[in-house]
DNA sequence: CGTTTGGTTGACGAAGCTCAAAGCCGGTGG
DNA sequence: CCACCGGCTTTGAGCTTCGTCAACCAAACG
């Protein structure tokens, strides 16, 4: 999550709804309208495009704390569509308190815009990801991201989670089939990089070894530095 | 461009030096600590990122009224490189006067802030069509924003334009090879939906064609609502 | 002029897609 | 309790798109 504890609080202390939202249901559709920012109390959401050719694309993948949504509601019309994965517990925020706040309270604007400077910066690592890595490295890249995103907010170890998603959608979020992923994650197992209880549970034995087939730098993610050096990460 | 006129003025009166780079070179590398944002006056340039097998992959094509660099400038570490594709005459901004100056003018603020949702918007698109689209709707779709924007800031005609690109630039655009490339050009010659006097050159016969072709709807650019909806586009 | 840079084309190969079938597992209703 | 059902995963066979390698060409440039 990129957004500090006390600028999530003050968001709460907003005037806002709590919702329950079941699996695979659409929070806001691209083209919508928008009024209202999402914040994740629970649960996973992805954030996705439709193509002309029926197709989607996932653009990015989403957990407690994410707020998501804020581009579209400060944009006014949504650009993308916003998704839940599993059951999600979503604050309700009505942008135009949240612009209210912002106004009044630089340090929040500061920290909303440091947020979306953050998702800017991942969003240009996945353009990166589908478009110059092979198939192989570009699913262990995202395994990696989704560890350390796991991690920082406390929602499991690094190294052994279980994944929140189809490997229909795992496609969708790296460009490629759901047979193909199927096919990568069987030889990333039989390679050593992975072990997998389930078809869903990830178990990475050896971090580094990962990071370096995933051509992962955690860089982009912008979390705390000290503590992922701390690490050796 | 997705600053307004007032925005731009205001960073221009800022202490500053214009500076000439010429063509390909890096204004900013990837993992440099970034104390200046730049603003582009003239030419054109891409931001880049590298990828561990040596390929590159361009995750945005800026020109003239773009303020490039920003992003890096904020978060401190560049996370991607900036690089000149033509020589370009750029002004040199301390990053340090233009917090001051956001600090002092919200308005100044909120602009560069929607800068940066823009700039989000247009990685999404990205990502989805790196991600989803096959080749030739893929360049189709390039070739189009590419119009709008050139359009956007008075650059040249929309339908009649020169890609300040080789063909290995616009691959790494895109996610293909420079031979691929050469042959969805050739292609989309064939098939009617561009003109090409000279490599470079790009004559769109039919808007409507080559946008529904390019799976384009030019809504992810934000640009002027008004102005696009009363030419139909 | 030679050299360099970028564009073009052909032949071939590989990565990833499509189609299809079968297995697995959890949930639901008889 | 068991049979069935639907969603998800797994695997195979064949095919397409795009990449690689290599040669050649054209224009720009010193």
């Amino acid at each position: 999550m990129n957004l500090d504890t006390a600028s999530e609080q003050a968001l709460l202390d907003l005037p806002h709804s709590v919702v329950m939202i079941e699996k695979n249901k659409s929070v806001v559709r691209e083209g919508d309208a928008v009024s209202h920012a999402w914040l994740v109390l629970k649960g996973f959401c992805v954030r996705l495009k439709y193509v002309g050719t029926g197709g989607r694309q996932i653009v990015s993948i989403h957990m407690k704390g994410d707020l998501v949504d804020l581009q579209n509601a400060l944009l006014g019309i949504a650009d993308h569509t916003v998704q839940t994965l599993t059951p999600c517990k979503m604050a309700k925020l009505p942008i135009r308190a949240v612009r209210q706040l912002t106004d009044t309270n630089p340090a929040i604007k500061d920290a909303l815009w440091h947020d979306t400077l953050v998702d800017g910066s991942i969003h240009r690592e996945w353009v990166a990801n589908v478009g110059r890595r092979d198939a192989p490295t570009r699913v262990a890249h995202l395994l990696c991201e989704f560890a350390l995103k796991l991690e920082a907010v406390h929602l499991g170890e690094q190294l052994d989670y279980e994944l929140p998603m189809t490997q229909d959608q795992l496609a969708d979020a790296t460009g490629l089939t759901a047979v193909h992923i199927n096919r990568v994650l069987r030889d990333l197992e039989k390679n050593g990089l992975i072990e997998r209880i389930t078809p869903r549970s990830v178990l990475i034995g050896d971090w580094k070894k990962l990071a370096a087939y995933g051509d992962f730098r955690s860089d982009y993610l912008h979390l705390d530095m000290a503590k992922r050096r701390a690490q050796g990460r």
